[in-house]
DNA sequence: TGCACATTTGACTATATTGCCAAATGTGCA
DNA sequence: TGCACATTTGGCAATATAGTCAAATGTGCA
């Protein structure tokens, strides 16, 4: 593969893999909803608040959310809807998985 | 976070992971286009058989492509369309990026 | 059967990711 | 200033992932 094109897939490829992580993935959806600071998203996610800074960070440089620092609170929400268009197609790859397993089974 | 929905990001982002590598990403990309023999993809992105097998198992285990053995030749699909829409909000996010990038230098 | 070709699998090393704790930083307020 | 709270960062151990080579498997054909 031409580097041009390599570089190319890797920078996109960096993208979604940010979203490739549950909790990266539950970020997504919640805010899916609206904006939330990180102590909200920690007490869902029920992790180490470090750990949630962590995938918001990773989220963040990816470019899927951004960050709105009010007071001594961080605010997050999505910067492009259209990441939520993931999760029909990941529907849909669940349903054809499941239509195949049946075929297999018969 | 309770397990069963735990339970449901992990499934669902491992579908996403799976995309998640400038490989993959490019194999489903190219699969775009019609099948392809795992020579073919082989020959385009210039590694070794083995690691183009391993990818692509990768993505047959998601739900994201399906192969076909024919003669000697195995010839991998996309299962779902929809994974294409990827690609496009993928460019919305980099269009962001940059706009976001702009706005910083001023 | 035996050979050429296509693909997968196993074993291994190198590298990357994750999560936790502790420490640092930043903010508002008394 | 000093304290409480929110968040980020650094360091570290456990785990997962990627790539390579060698070997195994499967197919078609002479």
């Amino acid at each position: 593969m031409e580097n041009s094109i390599r570089k190319k897939f890797e920078t996109r490829a960096g993208i979604i893999k940010s979203m490739g992580h549950p909790t990266r993935l539950f970020i997504v959806d919640e805010l899916s909803r609206g904006e939330r600071c990180v102590c909200e998203l920690t007490e869902l996610i029920g992790a180490d608040v470090s750990t949630v800074s962590k995938h918001l960070t990773i989220l963040r440089n990816a470019g899927i959310v951004q960050d709105d620092k009010r007071g001594s609170q961080v605010f997050y929400s999505l910067t492009v809807p259209c990441v939520l268009n993931f999760f029909d197609c990941v529907e849909s790859v669940l349903k054809a998985r499941l239509s195949k397993q049946m075929d297999s089974i018969g």
